[in-house]
DNA sequence: ACATGTTTAGGAAATG
DNA sequence: CATTTCCTAAACATGT
């Protein structure tokens, strides 16, 4: 099997810049958009699920449907995939459902053969079928995987993404931002041809890849949603890995500020009072194992573990993100373009202080409804997640969906942590989570 | 039993 | 070149 090769002319999927007029590694059949400076743009919030994000070049040109706008399907109507295509992914009301079709025809008839693929003569004309892609909200793991997807049409050669790059795809584009291991298993092999063949070698891998690297947070089940294996999420300080586009080797890897893995799962399902214990007392916050060794497994262990207080860390952490906030201008522009819009407060005036100076001084005639109206409009809240009906990440009907929040609080920190972009806010609680997103986060989608 | 998860080990490949 | 990151194998433990 002949490995993937990075074709220096090509570069790595990214959300904004400069971008090579193929970014797929392979020619696109539509010919080559001209070279420029191409951004992003969202679509309006009212029609989300309607409009097409469309990728404009800095002329405001609407680009030819090549790989990039084929990501948002280009105008065409949405293709249903055949239910035995159709990863376990989310819900009719989830976003960031990824469907690739089937089938697949390879480059090496032999894998045709043998993957019993009755109808390997889809690809015609140099035609490839669009992606189904709803709402793309996390447009960086998107954009490679719509990549690979039409890379994948015509080749079965090994795709450009370390496992690490792929969990992390599985996660991001998954409804609630977490995946069990066979989500994971069937994301790949959705989404990438050449993981269909030595299932048992590369899925060892995958699960060697979950446990070792600090990046993956495992999230136990809550007791009403029995099963198999537990959840796996991204580190709340790992979602920005790849925000320099290249998905094939991560340019630091990422270790944990806040503990060894094994102490943050052990702390996730925990109920406040073991975590407030955990700060009060300090926490232990070894760095990670492989700071100095090679790629074989020597690990400090536990007992060796320094302590740091609650203060440092935080420390730490604002450090980090301030760092993160210089950088800015790394992330896609559509976040840019929000913050820009409400720049984040400071941590001293949280909207949790905030909120509660506005509920003591409201008395006890307001109605809830009401009051939280008068909190979202003191806090320039774009919408109340408490009442909105609509689609947001952060709306409370969509946390009610997800069942394992309710009596999870860490899980449900990780889930916020996930999906909001980087401020110099620093959360402290699902609460500050909450609201923060609600203002500064995704854009909420109208019913 | 089988899936899931952890750990050790060695080596390949990328990086600077 | 040394170092870091990634890949693969495999033994072993744990969970359903």
């Amino acid at each position: 099997m002949h490995k993937w090769m990075l074709n220096p002319m090509s570069s790595s999927p990214k959300t904004s810049g400069n971008y090579q007029t193929n970014c797929c590694y392979q020619q696109s059949p539509y010919g080559n958009n001209p070279t420029g400076q191409y951004t992003l743009v969202p679509p309006p919030s009212h029609h989300h699920h309607q409009q097409q994000q469309q990728l404009v070049n800095n002329n405001g040109q609407t680009l030819s449907p090549t790989s990039l706008s084929m990501v948002y399907n280009n105008g065409q109507p949405q293709q249903q995939p055949s239910s035995s295509s159709s990863p376990p992914y989310g819900t009719h009301t989830s976003l960031n459902v990824l469907h690739t079709l089937s089938p697949t025809r390879y480059q090496n008839q032999q894998i045709n053969d043998k993957t019993n693929n009755s109808s390997t003569t889809v690809i015609t004309n140099g035609q490839v079928p669009t992606m189904p892609v709803n709402n793309v909200t996390n447009s960086a793991a998107a954009l490679a995987a719509a990549t690979a997807y039409r890379r994948n049409f015509n080749a079965c050669a090994k795709p450009p993404y370390s496992y690490i790059s792929l969990i992390t795809m599985a996660i991001q584009l998954s409804a609630n931002r977490m995946c069990t291991l066979a989500e994971i298993y069937q994301f790949i092999m959705d989404s990438f041809p050449y993981y269909r063949q030595n299932q048992q070698r590369w899925q060892n891998s995958i699960r060697h890849s979950l446990s070792f690297n600090d990046c993956f947070v495992k999230v136990p089940r809550s007791p009403d949603r029995p099963g198999k294996g537990s959840y796996w999420t991204l580190h709340q300080d790992a979602t920005n890995m790849f925000e320099n586009g290249c998905y094939l080797r991560r340019q630091k890897r990422f270790k944990s500020f806040l503990g060894t893995k094994r102490e943050i799962s052990c702390r996730i399902p925990h109920d406040r009072d073991s975590n407030n214990n955990n700060r009060r007392n300090g926490i232990n916050n070894t760095l990670d194992k492989s700071t100095t060794s090679t790629g074989s497994g020597q690990r400090s262990p536990l007992s060796s573990a320094s302590d740091k207080s609650c203060d440092e860390q935080l420390i730490l952490m604002q450090h980090h993100q301030q760092h993160q906030q210089q950088q800015q201008h790394q992330r896609p522009m559509y976040m840019q373009h929000q913050q820009q819009q409400q720049p984040a407060l400071a941590a001293s005036e949280s909207p949790d202080s905030r909120n509660l100076q506005l509920s003591s001084s409201s008395g006890s005639t307001v109605g809830v409804k009401q009051l939280k109206q008068e909190q979202c409009e003191f806090n320039q809240m774009s919408f109340d997640p408490h009442t909105f009906t609509g689609y947001s990440p952060f709306a409370i009907n969509t946390l009610i969906m997800h069942q394992g929040f309710g009596d999870n609080p860490a899980a449900l920190n990780a889930y916020y942590a996930s999906q909001l972009p980087q401020t110099a806010f620093v959360p402290s609680s699902s609460t500050d989570y909450y609201h923060h997103s609600a203002m500064y986060a995704t854009q909420p989608t109208a019913l």
